[in-house]
DNA sequence: CGCCCATTTGACACCTGTCAAGCCTAGTGG
DNA sequence: CCACTAGGCTTGACAGGTGTCAAATGGGCG
């Protein structure tokens, strides 16, 4: 039974809900859950810190694909292919746990289980069509920056560079950094180094070029 | 018994499995499924055809959420919200199956059911994170085409307009326009009117500006 | 025919990617 | 303690891609 169960489920858990957390563990910034094309093995949910989901394109350059955090789900996207798609490597000191999957031998699926699994895939997609995409560079750092500030438990300092945000979002290091910028100079972040005090999502300005 | 389940769940579903379908629905071009805002009610799966998602902005602007093609989920996102984020409505004639709800009354959620759900769930998961984001114009809309052609059962012609096609890449009904033709002078797009012949995806161009 | 809408084309501005250079901080070794 | 390095961050110059505005073309339908 986690004792945070309640960030990760909104909601009680009943010890009998079916959930079984098979695993908890610590990784060091640097260290990888998994690796791109490694076998499936099991789901994990973050419960603290940040993982950045890399992926190696098959022209070997590499794109940051996602990061997650505390009450995100890692690696449901490689049940369906048998293989993770992308690389999970902790971008800070962060805690998961893994899920105790239906197929295990001996072990039942539990309906709870999966109706819980479902439930939280079920938002991770919706998530993923509220995409910035058509929104200007400045537009769509302000939306990951305020993301990140309101998910990010324990409030941290940004464990990404500003050249992985840009591959994050689709645009060059040079334009996540004047976005910041210009952020700053519009009083709409207050922010210094990596670390996050405040940000305003989508203060419109006229004249702005929509896409 | 659907004489077509092996499109939607990619093998032989035994009559017992759990599954049932518990309404064949046919949409007229131009009816809507459910319109955003409603209250979640079943999930569906294209059966043939093609519906366009349609999103309704806090700003009153529109945008092409995503097209759902056969055997695709639809609704999936609004179960944990509890209502349906945009309007599904039938670009061409469409079939949908809706699926029967676990939570029906007097219907025990069934393992099978939840097991493929959540499989084809994950399967659109992964799918959204393919995103062509970062990708040049021309890149993204030969892709789009591509991935239309491929999966449009029947072959039909694009039941979209070019500023649709836009706005579901975060592109310019102009942009489009000029993206096919530039594909077409490059041979890389067979493609009359709305009528798709052929499409050949990525053919690197040396010096292209990535993004 | 006349209207409406989709599609196309052109001109132009600006956003953004690319290239280049410099600054800053942390870490390393002398 | 300081020189040195490496990597992240910032800034500038420039070009090309893309959005915006405007107008023309074409097809469907009353």
């Amino acid at each position: 039974m986690c004792s945070a169960s309640h960030r990760c489920w909104e909601g009680a858990i009943t010890t009998n809900s079916g959930f079984v957390v098979k695993r908890r563990a610590v990784l060091e910034r640097g260290t990888t859950l998994f690796q791109q094309g490694e076998r499936f093995t099991a789901v994990h949910v973050v419960a603290s810190g940040c993982l950045k989901l890399r992926e190696t394109n098959e022209d070997g350059g590499e794109r940051i694909v996602a990061v997650r955090l505390p009450g995100e789900l890692v690696g449901m996207e490689a049940w369906a292919r048998g293989r993770y798609p992308y690389t999970a490597e902790a971008a800070a000191p962060t805690k998961v746990c893994q899920l105790q999957w239906p197929h295990a031998k001996g072990c039942a699926p539990s309906t709870a289980l999966l109706e819980r699994l479902l439930r939280k895939t079920a938002v991770q997609l919706e998530h993923s069509t509220r995409v910035w995409m058509s929104l200007p560079a400045i537009e769509r750092v302000a939306a990951f920056l305020d993301h990140f500030a309101q998910h990010a438990r324990p409030s941290v300092d940004l464990p990404i560079t500003r050249a992985e945000i840009g591959s994050l979002l689709g645009l060059a290091e040079e334009t996540v950094v004047r976005a910041i910028a210009r952020l700053r100079a519009q009083q709409r972040l207050d922010m210094q180094g990596r670390r996050i005090a405040r940000v305003v999502r989508e203060r419109r300005e006229p004249g702005a070029q929509g896409r």
